[in-house]
DNA sequence: TTGAAAGCGCTAACAA
DNA sequence: TTGTTAGCGCTTTCAA
């Protein structure tokens, strides 16, 4: 009746000690595989913990080991391909170590990302990766900082805390993007991102814009003004979070008495909406509007025109965070405070030459 | 040097209990929010934690309390994003509980997934949800369900382990979708899945099928019976894992003598492959061959033409799987075995008639 | 309502 | 190489 279904109470080292008649220390270092064990002892505690069933309690051992092998991740929407693909990196690298994640989603609201980071360090993680929201309202940041245990910044830098972070450089590529979209033509170029306004946006001029809003409005305004003019800032809209939002924005890039002829999305997920929009405007690309889109997902190729994409290495980055943060728990040497990857203009079929204006020049 | 920057050494029960002058039972219990407490106490004790910037140490919590507060999930891959959307529901509605959640990626293997739900368990989570890779191998399930904490599979059941699953409907919806695509004089329909061969498919008469693959196929079946005919088997393809596989499987789909007409992909990521392998054979949808895909992703939609799809409800499904989950934890009345959600067939069009044969009938 | 003291399951000094 | 004895930080009897 309690042979084989080892039922409720589990089953621990001192029961193991009993079954093998050694000591509870004894039984712990065969089973923690650490101190000084003969090997008789040892195969009669593997044994005993074998016909028990023993499984360590995590929980007990973490307590007075001050280590939980575990790596906690925060990040804004993990149903964001650009996340769950970075996400796929940590745990593939996590695991390689013999770590495990708990994986938080804030919904970008930074209160839930504090809290998130309150949890991740009650629960006593080894260390956690952020894609902090916003660069304006660090203090739990800075907390997890105070807490000694490490902290990796994903895709976003916050310069001041002094902390790693990895991210794909933004601004030359935008630069490069930006000064196709010129080159073909366009000087009406809409933008359309997720982030929340005031978020990062305010830094415009200080700070080191590593993040990729400033960043990549920092190659767009270089571009504009490389080729003589200065940015459109009327078609740079940065708060859109939901579609309703998005599509609004859209409508009104393409809809207004001097619109826009080429469109950027920040992401794929804002490029969703976008070319829903477009669809539904019944607007054709390129030859009503050019579009570009950062993260090269694979459907983008599918697209008729395929579309043409900043590709960023996702998978790369968020492995990289993680054998940094490891490499911080670890105690390996580490790399410089920001790990940068570099991303590339892919050229396909989404963008051509704005339509002539029916008037004017 | 000692006062803001609360560095290393965390501040204890027994800190807050000095400071606030009672004793550490006390104080436990006003920052437990458990026992009686004065409300003189109370506030005294909140005050001097405020003060020391307390946080618990949820790990001792959990060690005595036996709750961890923490949800385990173990997918396939996270990158999928039926995973990801599903894994959302799950996360949002933990977090409406106060529940976290760890999780774990298998990368459909079936070794990993035992040694993920192994993991789990020692980490003591409170339950876990699985989307199980094989139901052949099940011992690490069961071993879940002897450990006594409640365990819900999600997107297929696994009927002798007698726990509960959640999914959607798929013989009725797959008859329907096969049925639409013979009416539209279809009767070589390919059908390629990325699950082993072998770990679902085998119990194609017994069991209850009640998994995507055979049911998908069950549906299939019935539809080829109901006019008349019998599926075409050599067409069905259930290995399909990786890119390469996948290619190769559509090109010999596509190009052997008596060809697939229209294809059918089991989810998202395989509809990737497929339409990029039509696509670089130069063939054109709906002309050359019809396709359609199980999961409404958003860029069916945009595709030209835009994909028929089958939409079931990812997000409801993972949130459902942590409802019945938590309801198992919190003792709170559970729903039935298997709770099914249903699937909807998107006509749009990608679905026309097949080309003319070059010669015969 | 309070406090002292006994655990939770494990690791880690310290002796033997 | 062993065993004894303290803890880790918290909850939870049990008396007072």
């Amino acid at each position: 009746m309690s042979s084989s279904s080892s039922r409720r109470r589990d089953v621990t080292v001192a029961d193991v000690a009993r079954e093998a008649r050694v000591s509870k220390a004894q039984a712990a270092r065969a089973l923690g595989a650490y101190g000084a064990v003969s090997e008789e002892v040892r195969s009669r505690v593997l044994a005993a913990a074998a016909a028990l069933e023993y499984r360590p309690n995590e929980l007990a051992r973490s307590m007075n080991t001050g280590r939980s092998n575990t790596l906690g991740v925060v990040v804004g929407d993990i149903e964001n391909p650009f996340f769950s693909l970075a996400m796929r990196g940590i745990s593939d690298t996590a695991k390689t170590e013999g770590f495990d994640v708990i994986l938080i989603n804030t919904g970008e609201d930074v209160a839930a990302e504090a809290e998130a980071v309150r949890v991740l360090l009650d629960k006593r993680v080894d260390g956690m990766i952020v894609a902090p929201a916003s660069h304006l309202s660090v203090g739990h940041l800075r907390d997890a900082v105070d807490s000694g245990r490490p902290l990796v910044l994903l895709d976003r830098q916050i310069p001041d805390l002094g902390v790693d972070a990895v991210m794909a450089k933004m601004d030359d590529i935008s630069f490069t993007a930006v000064t196709h979209l010129i080159d073909s033509g366009h000087t009406r170029i809409g933008y359309v991102s997720s982030l929340d306004v005031g978020s990062w946006s305010s830094g415009q001029g200080m700070g080191l814009g590593l993040n990729p809003v400033s960043e990549r409005l920092a190659g767009m305004r270089r571009a504009f003004h490389t080729a003589g003019m200065s940015a459109p800032n009327d078609l740079i809209r940065l708060s859109a979070g939901k579609p309703q939002p998005i599509r609004e924005i859209v409508e009104e890039l393409l809809l207004c008495p001097d619109p826009a002829t080429a469109i950027i999305a920040s992401d794929s997920l804002i490029a969703l909406e976008v070319l829903h929009t477009i669809q539904q405007l019944e607007m054709r690309i390129p030859d009503d509007v050019s579009f570009m889109m950062y993260d090269d997902m694979p459907w983008a190729l599918l697209m008729t025109p395929p579309i043409t994409v900043v590709a960023q290495p996702v998978y790369e980055i968020g492995a990289a965070a993680a054998k940094t943060l490891l490499a911080h728990i670890l105690g390996r040497p580490v790399m410089p405070e920001t790990l940068v990857f570099h991303s590339e203009l892919l050229l396909r079929g989404s963008i051509g030459s704005p339509k002539k204006v029916t008037e004017g020049a």
